[in-house]
RNA sequence: GGCACCAUAGCCAAGCGGUAAGGCAGAGGUCUGCAAAACCUUUAUCCCCAGUUCGAUUCUGGGUGGUGCCUCCA
């Protein structure tokens, strides 16, 4: 039995799609207009582990994550600069150019990190005409109304406004910081397309003359075009709960009069030193920047699987390196287990059951890697590798892969150089010259190598 | 000002009514010429104060302290 936490209803349920057997998923993409950093991948993880336990479960996927290729403007009130268009002007390429570029890099991180590639992942401006044809079903409807710059939708109207971030508009009313546009109706009233000036960057013709669709009206669209109406999950950032999805419940269920989505899932924030991580303040890492220290990114899928996705994540180097040395402990054990003799272990069983159980609360991937580690601490059989094998389907740590990595890996790659050191090492050892013997280790160390001992002779590994 | 989340060992992190999983680091040991690596052993009464209960880290109320969102961000 699955069970998922619901942010609308602020608690676990159990979790039961609208079409047996299948599960369909919308989940807020990257705007590409620049490397992804490791916040954004930890929000990906959380998608790819939510579709892994769905598919362990023996569920089919339907999943959508949008490309949102087009600038939308950062806010109702229009100040600033369009994100596409600035990052344009500062590499001078077309805004087409930026896009696909930082979609490229976006879905090598991916496949960097093992993360799969959803079923669907539509680029926005491929469906601009969805969206038009969505905002003026809405203005049909009296939902949306004309200003001087754009399109809005009347808040005031759907008298739900709110119900999943808990907000009381009167509230927000009173204490808000923002401007309020006079054409406006009520001051939350949102964009749902925008009039563009001539010089703005990308912009296509409409009902109301050339403009861009709104900041959330890509989402509401695109669901609706590949799900349909209705279906199972939607999830993204805990940062869009407040208005992005707020305004997406807002459209959707004004246009058909019904909820859209059954399940709302919010991966909690990426901290960096106990702070907050986001590009304005220019404190993000990217994955490259993590393979430039040494990190493999599977490290970093360990180190961010260690925590729950509700539970805010402090990323630290200090925490990265104590995920990097479990993740090869975990693999040299499992190594163990696979050359073993013994292929059976009694109790095996009970460790499936209690990862099924770990991953099906609400993915408590925590809990389950505890599980693993403890199934690893058994007397060494094929049955405790064959369990960590299959427990990777949900973890994706490309265990399989790795394991046999670990035995072929030292004679592959090792240089002419090193392995005369370590010869002659062993020489002056037998002469018992011992310090001639440490100055060679200390040499060899210093290339990035480490000599390992061991009662058959001596192994040399790259650090 | 509003809304939300969180507070468990040096660090990270599960557990959420019956006296605390797991990982990293540390300590001791085995091994070693010494190391390294590996392996074994070992390390907590759960922010504070009330209350409910036979019993609370786990529930309720009140504090204190963090963090985020309300403005582009996952």
């Amino acid at each position: 039995m699955l069970k998922l936490y619901n942010t609308l209803t602020r608690q676990k349920e159990v979790f039961k799609p609208i079409k047996e057997g299948e599960v369909s998923m919308y989940s807020c993409g990257p705007t590409v207009y620049n490397f992804a950093h490791i916040g954004n991948m930890r929000t990906f993880l959380f998608v790819d582990t939510l579709r892994r336990v769905l598919k362990y479960n023996g569920y089919r996927l339907k999943g959508v994550m949008n490309i949102t290729d087009v600038g939308h403007l950062e806010s109702d009130s229009d100040t600033g600069e369009d994100k596409m268009q600035a990052a344009a002007k500062k590499e001078n390429r077309s805004p087409y150019e930026i896009a696909e570029f930082y979609t490229k890099a976006f879905f090598e991180d991916l496949k960097k990190l093992n993360i799969e590639r959803p079923e669907y992942t539509p680029k926005a401006t491929d469906y601009i005409n969805q969206m038009i044809d969505f905002v003026q079903k809405l203005v049909e409807k009296g939902y949306g109304y004309e200003t001087s710059d754009g399109i809005y939708f009347d808040i005031s109207k759907f008298a739900e406004y709110g119900k999943l971030s808990g907000i009381n508009l009167e509230d927000q009313i009173a204490g808000a910081r923002v401007e309020v546009n006079p054409e406006k109706r009520n001051p939350f009233d949102f964009a749902l397309w925008k009039k563009a000036p001539k010089e703005h960057i990308m912009q296509w013709p409409s009902p109301w003359g050339m403009g861009y669709p709104g900041w959330h009206i890509e989402c509401s669209a695109l669901g609706r075009e590949f799900l349909g109406e209705e279906f199972d999950i939607h999830s993204g950032g805990v940062d869009h709960i407040p208005i992005h999805h707020e305004n997406e419940i807002a459209q959707t269920e004004a246009l058909t009069g019904k909820p859209a989505v059954r399940i709302w899932m919010h991966s909690e924030f990426m901290m960096v030193d106990n702070g907050k991580m986001s590009k304005s303040l220019g404190n993000t890492y990217t994955i490259s920047d993590l393979e430039k220290r040494g990190f493999d990114p599977m490290d970093f899928r360990y180190f961010c699987l260690n925590t729950h996705y509700r539970k805010k994540l402090n990323f630290t180097f200090e925490g990265l390196e104590g995920a990097k040395i479990a993740r090869k402990r975990l693999i040299e054990q499992l190594t163990a287990h696979k050359n073993a003799q013994e292929t059976d272990l009694p109790n095996i069983k009970e460790y499936y059951q209690k990862f099924a159980e770990a991953i099906n609360d609400d993915l408590n991937i925590p809990l389950a890697l505890g599980v693993l580690w403890t199934a690893l601490k058994e007397p060494k059989s094929k049955a405790v590798y064959e369990f960590a094998i299959k427990a990777d389907e949900v973890l994706g740590l490309k265990l399989k892969e790795s394991a046999s990595d670990v035995q072929r890996e030292p004679e592959e790659i090792i240089p002419q150089e090193i392995e005369e050191l370590a010869r002659q090492r062993i020489e002056a050892k037998k002469a018992k010259n011992y310090a001639l013997a440490d100055e060679l280790r200390s040499q060899i160390n210093s290339k990035g190598y480490i000599i390992i001992d061991t009662p058959q002779g001596y192994k040399i590994n790259k650090k």
